[in-house]
DNA sequence: CTTGATCTGGAACGTATGGTAAACTATGCC
DNA sequence: GGCATAGTTTACCATACGTTCCAGATCAAG
């Protein structure tokens, strides 16, 4: 009997993304959205019920489907060792492509929003521990395929990793220059250091 | 024959500066500004004339006085290389303190303003910069003084200190656990090795 | 004490925002 | 074709914000 929707929850979400990812969430007016996405905003507002609770699932689906660009592939790749180090070349190559957009979604909300929003909090949280865990895994991996010498310690690098990525994030969003980021990379390098 | 001013504009200075701190540029209003320094908004715009550029002032404020608790110190210390680590392990401690605050404004604002804001990016930029030198200068002294071997490249370590301590303080707002802030002290005295 | 400049406080303005209510429109079942 | 259901739209509301204006208070010089 219905009426049926024209447009997506997915399609919405990812259109919202796109607007929250580039202005950060206080930014980004309901009135934005909604033309972007070309609709109205009540109908926004009878599908996500709130701008907030709308940002919150544009988080979950960033954190769930796109995270850091060449982190999905962590797992998968034959050279885990290559795979790491090509996260925060790419990290760097795109920084360079859209200069505007930071490639944190997560980082940028968790400077902003970190204040008063447990809900958001763990979001974050979760994501930031995922990203550890997939550090940690590839260098497992990198060690037992003898990419790397199994003196490195496992846990304090693949956190360390995280921090440094997420300085190469507030430092390309700064508009770093290119020596800068790139030293980040080569010290990512040194951090996996071949067996001896 | 004029009326005195019944406040430096330091004091106010440090006093709006405390809320930005806290809550970001969006989030703070020059209504709590002005009952937070207790007077009233007119005498607040009187003095700084608008909320942008109170607040790039206020920036400056912060980039030339208060910076990184720590930073200040690796001028001067008798040992550079204890110094460096005692930079992080001062944002570390201070973050268990005053849970709310985030340790360094400048990058709370890099994510927040840089969007479309060149004034901010270039104190932001400098300031950076700033941090990048004193690193530099202290890793210089600290191998002069034999404390870390010749063999550490210098530029290229300022440049991931700076990576990594940007990357903890988002780690410390996001609400990391204690254990994944210790790995990253860690992993900054291993990049700051002995002398063989 | 007067004067004149400056500062202060509060009211007020215009605007933009998040959110809502009610009218309108399309869909599918009887 | 009617009718109920749900989606979309238009218009609207209340609020909060940055900013300005104006009357009154306060000081220093003459």
């Amino acid at each position: 009997m219905p009426r049926k929707k024209t447009f997506t929850i997915e399609f919405a979400l990812d259109k919202a993304m796109e607007l929250f990812w580039e202005r950060g969430y206080q930014n980004t007016s309901m009135r934005e959205i909604a033309e972007h996405l070309g609709l109205s905003r009540s109908s926004i507002y009878a599908t996500f019920g709130d701008k907030h609770t709308l940002f919150v699932e544009t988080l979950r689906r960033y954190g769930a489907e796109c995270r850091a660009p060449g982190l999905n592939d962590l797992g998968t790749a034959e050279s885990p060792r290559a795979a790491l180090v090509r996260v925060f070349e790419l990290a760097i190559a795109d920084a360079g492509a859209t200069r505007q957009r930071d490639h944190c979604l997560l980082i940028n909300t968790a400077m902003q929003l970190m204040y008063s929003d447990p809900e958001v909090t763990l979001v974050v949280e979760s994501a930031f521990l995922e990203m550890e865990n997939s550090f940690r895994s590839a260098i497992e991996r990198a060690a037992a395929g003898g990419e790397v010498a199994p003196s490195v310690d496992v846990v304090q690098t693949a956190r360390s990793l995280l921090s440094i990525y997420l300085g190469l994030c507030v430092l390309i969003r700064s508009g770093a220059r290119e020596e800068v980021l790139q030293a980040v990379t080569h010290q990512v390098e040194a951090m996996l250091p071949a067996p001896a």
